[in-house]
DNA sequence: CTGAAAGCGCTAACAA
DNA sequence: TTGTTAGCGCTTTCAG
């Protein structure tokens, strides 16, 4: 059934209906009307329909590198908060770090889909930017800084230092790390930054045998680990870049009977939930994550509603949590 | 620009333009032409408009209670790598376990916004069936079973009965329960049922000083065990609907010198990630969720293809995986 | 406040 | 294979 046949059936004018579902120029009588037929008939109007002529799509595009992750679902959860009180719908796409998807992603969006996209990399090339030039909706970038957008991020490098000058503060003399992929800018370059600085600053040095580079799991985090205690001097603390490195580590200490903090000390970024209930209690930093997209999504409500051509940049605090495996003096 | 605009700036007419985004029926120097106009002008075709005409939205409905959960997310990564290999989108609605926007969200799939529904219900009230009857495109349920729709879900009953019969075969005596509100057919009342049946077949009886209900996170867990430990005679097992119940009830026990899995035994369901790496390595029933994605994806795919009035139920089993939170041996 | 009618940008049927 | 043209279902002028 579409609109004509549906106006015929209350028995008012087409543009009656229309006015119905929109502005509302209409006399009660005929609402009743409408509203009557509505129920007779189950009649919705078709969404695109409306949206060739009105060029309003009430959706938002959300390009994410990953679903199963608690950082970015609970960044998705802030968004979707935000967004779904304004009546807008996200259109997901999870690009599983293929660096492909994330290119027709962002080329999808182009095509009067969405009234605005969010989007959580990890990584920019040439490429995202010149796509995001060409992008003809706001456009913020959550967790990354890119010169030129819209980002709300966090300050990886001040928590990656806060975490490991914390734990250098407790008398530690091997710092190792376990860093993610530098390409990440954030979790990756930034954190790495954050660890050198806190380490330089206590008049200690990195040898490269006490750095890896992992990827952001468990399991890679053990087996970085491994690797580490296979230095003949062990290392004595360790900051990882995310908790689910961290918690790879610890698992790796556990089965092979290093004593965690007094052995060596183990830091994470996240605060992940499972922290508090790890095997030794996991010192973390808490990044605020939902509010982080809580703010993005503002950002581009605002943004849609008045493009400005000045970028805003939200860098989000921290705060450290301080739990067992960092505290030696127990 | 539009396509007639475009049509004219590539030297080629309407439909030429038209065929070169759709089937093909084009010469190849056209096709140059048109791509080369492409690169000039960055055109990009209206999605609506073509929808409007076309019928088809290549876009897929997912409803979802929560999106930062673990297990939803794996399932919802599940789905979203079936269909997005099929070149369809997914539109996620997070209802934060919100009734309401349950409902909304099935009346805004009903306007033609979707080519099919994926659906990950934690309860069904008559309202949802009622609008369930109404959908005019394939829906495919994903966690629990409705009658006359196409179902995945996972065997909660057997579960729930083997991770009890497992703890019971270690010879205790007063197991307890934690378990999900019942309303949830699934996760809450199959999984009771399936520790009562354990409970049963070991010749004991279960108080319900001993059964709790709690909320599916870990502060419910640890606030329903420290109920459950309040009794005079303090329970030696407990079921646990879900790993981040456990998990919350290990914390209680950590945090008042209670051993697991001396003391009392925890089990739990779901295989969450951290369950491995917990203070006692809990034993839980992994369930296939990234599977029932994937599966409940196929489902509608194959549904979208041929409609057919015969609807089937795929129920995926489960594999108990024990760590020591129940050897008591050791 | 109302209805008729002219589009929105595209696809598909049709005749060539 | 092609180009022309009539819609798709709705919104939005515009003249009452």
């Amino acid at each position: 059934m579409n609109i004509s046949e549906f106006a015929k059936e209350a028995g008012v004018s087409v543009s009656a209906v229309s006015r119905y579902f929109n502005d509302g120029y209409l006399a009660d009588d005929k609402r009743e009307k409408i509203k009557a037929a509505l129920e007779r008939t189950g009649y919705v109007p078709s969404y695109s329909a409306r949206t060739v002529r009105s060029k309003v799509t009430k959706l938002i595009g959300v390009i994410l590198p990953k679903l199963s992750s608690e950082s970015i679902s609970r960044v998705t959860e802030g968004i979707s908060d935000v967004l779904g009180k304004e009546g807008f719908e996200l259109l997901l796409v999870n690009t599983a770090n293929d660096y492909n998807r994330e290119i027709s992603s962002l080329e999808l969006f182009r095509q009067n889909r969405v009234d605005g996209v969010i989007l959580l990399a990890s990584v920019f090339t040439d490429l995202h930017r010149s796509l995001l030039a060409k992008m003809r909706v706001p456009v913020v970038i959550i967790g990354q800084q890119l010169k030129g957008y819209n980002c709300v991020c966090h300050n990886d490098f001040g928590a990656a230092y806060s975490m490991t000058k914390l734990m250098l503060s407790k008398g530690v003399k091997r710092p190792a790390l376990i860093c993610a992929n530098h390409d990440d800018k954030a979790a990756g370059e930034d954190r790495r930054k954050g660890f050198e600085k806190a380490v330089e600053e206590a008049g200690l040095t990195v040898d490269p045998k006490y750095c890896e580079t992992a990827k952001f799991s468990m399991e890679s985090g053990y087996e970085k680990a491994k690797r580490l205690f296979s230095n003949r001097a062990k290392p004595d603390c360790i900051f990882c870049a995310t908790d689910n490195i961290a918690a790879g580590a610890m698992l790796y200490c556990r089965e092979n009977g290093i004593k965690v903090p007094d052995d060596v000390m183990i830091g994470g970024i996240g605060d992940s939930r499972f922290g508090r209930v790890l095997y030794v209690p996991l010192s973390t930093v808490h990044l605020h994550y939902k509010t982080a997209g809580i703010e993005g999504a503002k950002m581009l409500l605002s943004e849609m509603e008045s493009r400005s051509q000045v970028h805003r940049i939200l860098q989000l605090e921290y705060d450290i949590i301080e739990r067992e495996s960092t505290a030696k003096e127990n």
